[in-house]
DNA sequence: GTCATCTGGTATCCATTGGAAACCTGATGA
DNA sequence: TCATCAGGTTTCCAATGGATACCAGATGAC
């Protein structure tokens, strides 16, 4: 049995690392490590997130064990999602990605600039 | 000025957030931190990056500051990537992702196995 | 009685993206 | 004379993404 290596293309975890390292999951892990949501208090959450593909996320986040799916049979319907402890682990693994995009916002924005006007001045 | 919100669909940080939350990223940063390489280095280095999208996340990643690019008039032409310290900011952030999906492959393709055997009985 | 409303989805359609493969330049070696 | 190297760009097709419409079933407003 060979070691885990996500530069392999063929390795699980090449799959595994092209899931988690989505903006949805950051963003929808970030909300569920708070507390347990509901399907459109998520959507709502994440503005910008289409019912399409939260379903769809949520449904790789449940089938890979991070989240949990249960369904209570009020009217309408009330569908509760919570993280799970192994959900959780990557929570606290996907929180500083999200942190480090807001805490270098600016500077990346004034190096798209820099690099803007010299691409301009090149031309 | 509002302060950054990745959730905030319109904010900056959220195409930020898109932009380092994928698996070339995570990939090319994790060795572009272990040393400078050349293009197609990085091509052998990463199974199943293509070309083309490798030129395309490359570029990205030097207009957002997080790599340079140097060209030496060799014959055939040598071209360098390097990571800048901003970069080595955001390799650190993101290696423990790729840990993260290495260290947890066979707990999710289990919880994956029982998701599908559940169902398969419900059907 | 009838219509609009709620939830938690699917179905449909089109635009964007992704990947595979071919092509390109320009010099060099067989 | 032809193939080869690096570092791309171009082209084509398949897959994904997002916007929108639709659905069930009950409930509340009118």
């Amino acid at each position: 049995m060979n070691s885990p290596d996500a530069f392999n293309a063929l390795c699980p975890t090449r799959q595994i690392l092209d899931r988690i390292a989505d903006k949805w999951t950051v963003l929808l892990l970030g909300l569920l490590a708070g507390r347990t949501m509901r399907f459109n208090e998520l959507r709502r959450g994440v503005d910008g997130l289409s019912q399409k593909v939260l379903s769809q996320t949520l449904k790789s986040l449940e089938r890979d064990g991070l989240v949990t799916r249960a369904v209570y049979p009020t009217v309408p319907v009330t569908v509760e999602y919570a993280i799970t402890d192994l959900g959780r682990t990557l929570a606290a693994t996907l929180e500083p990605l999200r942190l480090w995009a807001e805490s270098h916002m600016n500077v990346i924005e004034q190096a798209r600039a820099d690099f803007d006007r010299r691409q301009q001045a090149a031309a």
